[in-house]
This record gives C-alpha cells, sequence and structure tokens, in this order.
RNA sequence: GGCCAGGUGGCAGAAUGGUCAUGCAGCGGCCUGCAAAGCCGUUUACGCCGGUUCGAUUCCGACCCUGGCCUCCA
C-alpha cells in the first residue's frame, strides 16, 4: 500500500481513494506562454511515476493534467511578441505535447484547458456568490471573500494575519481585503473575454483548477498535485473555492514536488538559469533526464549541473549495459526469487515513492546479471526480463535504439569488426586500433571478450 | 520575522538505535595485445553541543548553516 507525505498534515499516510475501483488525480500542468523547462520536466516525470506506479499496484487511476491557456503572462507575452494571445497558447500547447512524447510521458487521461471549461468555471463563482463567499466589486472584478473561510492558510500552515502584513494590492484592484483575490476580472478592449452573468470578463487564475477538477473528476477528489511553488497561493485559493462552492472538503490529499536547483537558487524563468526541456533532451536524452530526476527523493532540492547530468548517463549505460550482457528471456520466465526483487522494488516505491531505493535494486540486479552472465547466462536472462519490467514501472527502457537512424548499416559494420578481427590475428594491432577508432567515431563501440568481439551503438546522448 | 524542507564519505543520494545502500569517481587485483565493459576487494561519512540509552548518524532539546514559500512560478 503506497503511503505519501500529506502536504496538508506534514506527516506520511496511506492514500486510500474513496471508491475502490478508480483513484482520481489531477495536477496542475503548465501555463503555455513559453517553452517548458527542467522544472517542469521534474514535475512530469514524478507524476508520472506515481500514476505508473499506482497502476503497477493493480489501481485504477484517472489522471487529470490541466494547460492554462489564459492567463496575465500569455496577454504579457502575445503583446510583447505581437502574436495573438490563443496563437501564442496554441504553439506552446504544441511544444508542450513534444516534450511530453519525447520525455516517454505516459498520456494524461485528460488534458483539459482552461478557455474550454469557462462555462464550469462561471458556475462555481455563481455558487460561490450565491453562497455568499464572492463579492462584485466597483471595477466589475469578482473576488473571493477569504474572511468566510475560516481555515484559509490550513494548507501552507499559514494564519490570515501574518499573510495580510506582507500581502500587496494591485494597482486597479478594488479588494475589501488584502487576501481576496479574483475570481473574474472584468473584460479590457486588448484581451480575451466571455459573458457572465455578472459582466464580460476573463477567469482568474485560480478557479479554473476548482472548476476543471470537480468537473472532470467529480468530488471528491483523491489526489491533487504540483510543485512545491503552487502550494500558496495557487492551491490555498483553491481549497477556499472548491471548499466553498460544494460545501465539504473537496480534495483529499495533497501532494507537492520540489524545486529543480542551479547553483543555491530555483530554476525558474524570472531568474533567466534554465534550461528547456528540448534542449536537454537532445544533449542528454530522454532517459538519462528521467534518471537525473529519479535518482533524487521527488520533495527534495534536485540540483541541477552538467555534471548532474553527466553522472545520469553514466548511470544509464550501466544500466542499460545489462542487456548487452544477455537479452530479455524470450520466453518470459522471471528468476525464481523474482518476488523478492519485486517486493523490495515495490515497498521502495510504496514508501513515499522513494525512487533512489527503487533505482537501487535495479542497479543491484544489474549486478547479478553481470555476475551470471558467463556461467549462467540462462539465469542472467531472466534477470534482465525482471529488469525490464521493473524498469518500466519507472518508465525506463522504453525506447528501442534499434530503431533509430544510423550512419552505417550493420552489415559494414560487421565487416570491419571482421577486417580488425583478421588484423588482430596477425598482430597488426596499429591497423585494428585504427578501424576501432574509426568506428567510435560513426558510434560504434567495441568490446574484445574471451567469445571475441561484441560491438554496439553507442546511444548517447 | 512567520511557515516548510534539509545539513551523510571526492560528488550525488537513500535507509537505519548496534551489521551492505546505490550510482559516479579513486585505489588494488582478475580479464586483456592495448582499450572498453565486467567481476572481486578496498579507502574517505553521518553540521555543532548537550540529553535519553548498555549503545545514536538514527530518538529528544539548544545552537549554527543552507534552500524554498510568504508576489507570477512545476
Amino acid at each position: 500500500m503506497l503511503e505519501l507525505y500529506d502536504s496538508r498534515t506534514a506527516h506520511r499516510a496511506p492514500l486510500i481513494p474513496a471508491r475502490a475501483d478508480r483513484l482520481g488525480l489531477y495536477v496542475c500542468g503548465v501555463t503555455v506562454y513559453d517553452e517548458c523547462h527542467l522544472g517542469h520536466a521534474r514535475m512530469l516525470v514524478v507524476y508520472d511515476v506515481l500514476v505508473r506506479h499506482l497502476r503497477a499496484s493493480g489501481r485504477s487511476v484517472h489522471y487529470v493534467r490541466n494547460i492554462t491557456d489564459v492567463d496575465d503572462k500569455i496577454i504579457r507575452r502575445a503583446r510583447e511578441t505581437g502574436i495573438p494571445p490563443s496563437e501564442l497558447s496554441a504553439r506552446m500547447i504544441e511544444a508542450f505535447g513534444r516534450d511530453a512524447r519525447a520525455l516517454g510521458l505516459l498520456p494524461a487521461d485528460a488534458e483539459p484547458r482552461a478557455t474550454a471549461h469557462v462555462g464550469a468555471m462561471i458556475e462555481v463563482i455563481a455558487r460561490l456568490l450565491e453562497r455568499g463567499f464572492a463579492y462584485r466589486a466597483s471595477n466589475g472584478d469578482v473576488y473571493y471573500d477569504v474572511s468566510r473561510f475560516p481555515t484559509y492558510g490550513a494548507l501552507a500552515h499559514r494564519r490570515p494575519e501574518d499573510l495580510r502584513a506582507g500581502a500587496r494590492v494591485e494597482i486597479g484592484e478594488a479588494k475589501d481585503d488584502p487576501l481576496d483575490f479574483a475570481l473574474w476580472k472584468a473584460a479590457r478592449p486588448d484581451e480575451p473575454s466571455w459573458e457572465a452573468p455578472w459582466g464580460a470578463g476573463r477567469p482568474g487564475w485560480h478557479i479554473e483548477c476548482s472548476a476543471m477538477s470537480t468537473s472532470l473528476l467529480g468530488v471528491p477528489i483523491d489526489l491533487h498535485g504540483g510543485g512545491e511553488d503552487l502550494k500558496f497561493p495557487h492551491h490555498e485559493n483553491e481549497i477556499a473555492q472548491s471548499d466553498a462552492a460544494f460545501g465539504t472538503e473537496v480534495v483529499r490529499r495533497w501532494m507537492h514536488n520540489g524545486f529543480v536547483q542551479v547553483g543555491h537558487e530555483k530554476m525558474a524563468k524570472s531568474l533567466g538559469n534554465f534550461l528547456t526541456i528540448r534542449e536537454a533532451l537532445e544533449r542528454y536524452g530522454a532517459e538519462s533526464l528521467r534518471l537525473w530526476i529519479l535518482q533524487g527523493h521527488y520533495r527534495q532540492p534536485l540540483l541541477f549541473d552538467e555534471e548532474k547530468l553527466v553522472l545520469a548517463r553514466q548511470a544509464r549505460a550501466r544500466l542499460r549495459g545489462a542487456f548487452r550482457a544477455a537479452p530479455p528471456d524470450p520466453e518470459g520466465r522471471e528468476p525464481t526469487d523474482a518476488d523478492s526483487w519485486r517486493g523490495r522494488f515495490t515497498d521502495a516505491l510504496d514508501d513515499d515513492l522513494n525512487t533512489p531505493e527503487a533505482l537501487a535494486v535495479l542497479f543491484d540486479l544489474v549486478r547479478r546479471v553481470h555476475r551470471d552472465a558467463a556461467e549462467e547466462p540462462a539465469a542472467a536472462r531472466r534477470d534482465v526480463l525482471l529488469l525490464r519490467r521493473l524498469g518500466g514501472r519507472l518508465g525506463l527502457f522504453a525506447d528501442d535504439p534499434s530503431t533509430r537512424p544510423r550512419p552505417l548499416a550493420d552489415a559494414e559494420v560487421e565487416e570491419r569488426v571482421a577486417r580488425r578481427r583478421r588484423a588482430r590475428e596477425e598482430r597488426k594491432f596499429a591497423e585494428a586500433d585504427q578501424i576501432r577508432a574509426a568506428l567510435l567515431e560513426v558510434g560504434v563501440i567495441l568490446e574484445d571478450g574471451p567469445e571475441g568481439t561484441r560491438w554496439y551503438w553507442n546511444d548517447g546522448p
């Protein structure tokens, strides 16, 4: 049974869905005003592994990951670049889709876009107005009345008085209280807007998640996730809205993943210290990136620099090496002690998604593969099959490198390897080394062993 | 200032009241024409000060330090 750290109680507890047959998961995805960076990649991979593990444990999961395609940043960026907001977001949604596929993410079961659910948001706002949790301000905006929600601050462990001290009111806002936040922003001539009973405008940021999560997953929602930075104010506000509108605790569990850190600060667009997913994939490849993320625990900060990614690439080579030592058992047989390995692996993930520990199990298995490869090849093949299956639960070993385009036909490589073998037999080592070096140039790695020379494509980066 | 999360060996990073994490790097050996891969062995830890305990890196308290949130942010 999976135990997860609960952001609200700050304790670990078993994750028990409201309905036995299905677990509803809602994750705050991305705002499409620019390309995604490694911080987003971490979030995406963490929840990807969570979903994989839940499903491998026999749970049916309904995974919803939203896309924010209307907000201040999109409007601002659109204005700066001269591209209409809808076109900008459409382009970035496309870019996001490419990143998601390249990262090897499972597709979400639903990927709702805010602009397609404005009707649902208007309904939630209407309920809040009806129940007296919201008010219409003089400037046409609709605000949430935080003073009406006594447990405000419970998720972020903050007291409203403390928050009020540092709160800021933007020019043009007409809040009764600095903590109040916009549910609906009155229409402006150069901004996208929708009709609503209280006047045309566009939704505030937080309301989309309250509306889309409940309309797609129902009430209550078993688990809601996102990055650490969304805890406050986004998720705090979402709780205030949803719980007030539906008259019940809508989200049963909250979880948050830690940041990607560059040097001593977090990776962020505003700090300019980011690397986009696209660039990182070009440099390191999806599997190395995933290993980099999974070698840290999801709640800890994850350090980024070139060295860390190179490290992950080495780790990947170690894992992949097992598949060269032995192919997975073609008849689908696992080792006789598979249950014990699977148990260790599952226990690690059940323990608040301890992916570093789960990877350690995989590496232990790799060692046994190499130990057995020569003497007990059948046993090694069974181990490799198990390795592939367990790795799959982390989203590893998905791509088949053999399908990649190669600069040289395999037959040509074979021919050169044979030529080198003859040179070695004649003790012409200079020539042999030259052939080996030339092959390395095009990405072929040679390894001489007792049973001859093995060669393989270097599947970096 | 308030609230959270941390401080583990050269780097990264887990677990754990008394015994192996794991990956990378280092060192010695095996293998080898050389190399690579691999196997075996091995060095370097638990921020600081008290307390509990037969025994603490692990539990408790104080202190020091780091990161994050408190404003848009995965």
